[in-house]
DNA sequence: TAACTATGTTACTATTGCCAACATATGTTA
DNA sequence: TAACATATGTTGGCAATAGTAACATAGTTA
């Protein structure tokens, strides 16, 4: 039987609330901050009345969470497609990731902020992390080919884990303005570079390494 | 006729209202976060009504900002307290001012999470910063020492940025839970060292510089 | 069609931040 | 000491919020 109804504007039944809500909270978040963001306003902009949402979502915080595991997904893929355009491997493949992490994170600082906390996703965190880990296994697959190792051995997360204590410290103070604190202004793609090439082991102290391609 | 009554204990006036309020959130935001944190708690803790935190504070956030401010200032202290249990101008006092950092971040999350944002500080954002750049300039000090410089030079400011950079990502992902995100665990005394040395410039390019001590 | 399930709605409750009006203590000055 | 000014507290109330319960409506399936 064929269900159509697609342009009934006033429908009782919304046909995508799910999805609506969890657009709703982004932008809200992005606006006003997850504190200042409210399930009325989010029904609100959805057109539903308060009640709605908690047939979706077990609370606000579930709600939240959502956005969260969504960021941690689309950051992923962010950081994959900018890998991409260089050889893969190098130095400038493994800056390119870092630098799709700062520009997430001053793109959606409020999300970004939310994606890292563990206190507003209480009940699943196991699931944030998860997705968290696929995130960042785009960068350990990036360094493993630079060492030219074969797979995430313990050299590799050792390499790797600098590298992203930096470009998430580079991120924070990004997005809470302390690139100013001092007249000195700071270039934030400089300062990936110059890190990744300072923290990761030189060319010149790893094995030839096959698989590492040249421009 | 000389008014006593020092064992009055219902007085009517509080006595440090303003002092305990502080106290009260700061305790309240490391328990519960700085959302979970309420005014009306706040006021149970310390024994008054409601409405009696707006003869001291114009606002929740007004609260809040004030708890960030003195964070700032003892993470100062505190940074300098560490530095001086070593040489000055050394990699370790610079490593030690890096610890005092992330054992902060650890010891206080939610107040260290406060102490670095933006948001909630509207209106006082550049009294914030002031005190934030005092406390920076414990680490600027010190690199300048190492570095042999006369003052905060630009080098002084280069070479610092990163420092501050990778501590305060480590800190952030520390109090996040993201040490354990592979199996390879991370040790932060470690990290902190590891980094200090990549990221400054190495004893051999520096000029003599004769205020440099050695152990 | 009838029953079931999913997804909406309209009350409603408790809590919260904050304000206005009022009360009480302290300090100053005649 | 009396009277006033000021600082600091209280009670009562308001509007907004997260979340619940009871009910309504639509789509799915027997």
């Amino acid at each position: 039987m064929a269900k159509k109804k697609i342009q009934k504007k006033t429908a009782y039944h919304h046909g995508d609330l799910h999805g609506q809500l969890v657009t709703a909270a982004r932008e809200l978040i992005e606006k006003h901050g997850p504190d200042g963001f409210s399930m009325s306003d989010a029904c609100r902009l959805a057109g539903v009345s308060t009640a709605a949402p908690y047939r979706h979502f077990s609370s606000k915080q579930d709600l939240v969470t959502e956005v969260a595991r969504d960021g941690l997904a689309r950051l992923g893929i962010d950081m994959e497609n900018h890998a991409a355009h260089h050889p893969r491997g190098t130095i400038e493949s493994i800056a390119a990731i870092g630098r799709a992490y700062v520009s997430f994170a001053i793109r959606e600082p409020h999300t970004f902020r939310l994606m890292f906390s563990t206190e507003p996703h209480s009940g699943r965190i196991a699931e944030v992390k998860q997705v968290g880990m696929n995130s960042y296994g785009v960068l350990l697959r990036e360094v493993a080919r630079y060492l030219g190792e074969d797979g995430i051995t313990d050299a590799v997360l050792r390499a790797s884990f600098p590298l992203w204590t930096q470009v998430h410290g580079l991120s924070f103070l990004s997005i809470d303005g302390k690139l100013e604190v001092t007249d000195f202004p700071v270039d934030i793609e400089d300062s990936i570079l110059l890190a990744t090439e300072r923290l990761l082991p030189a060319a010149s102290e790893l094995q030839t390494g096959e698989t590492t391609q040249k421009t």
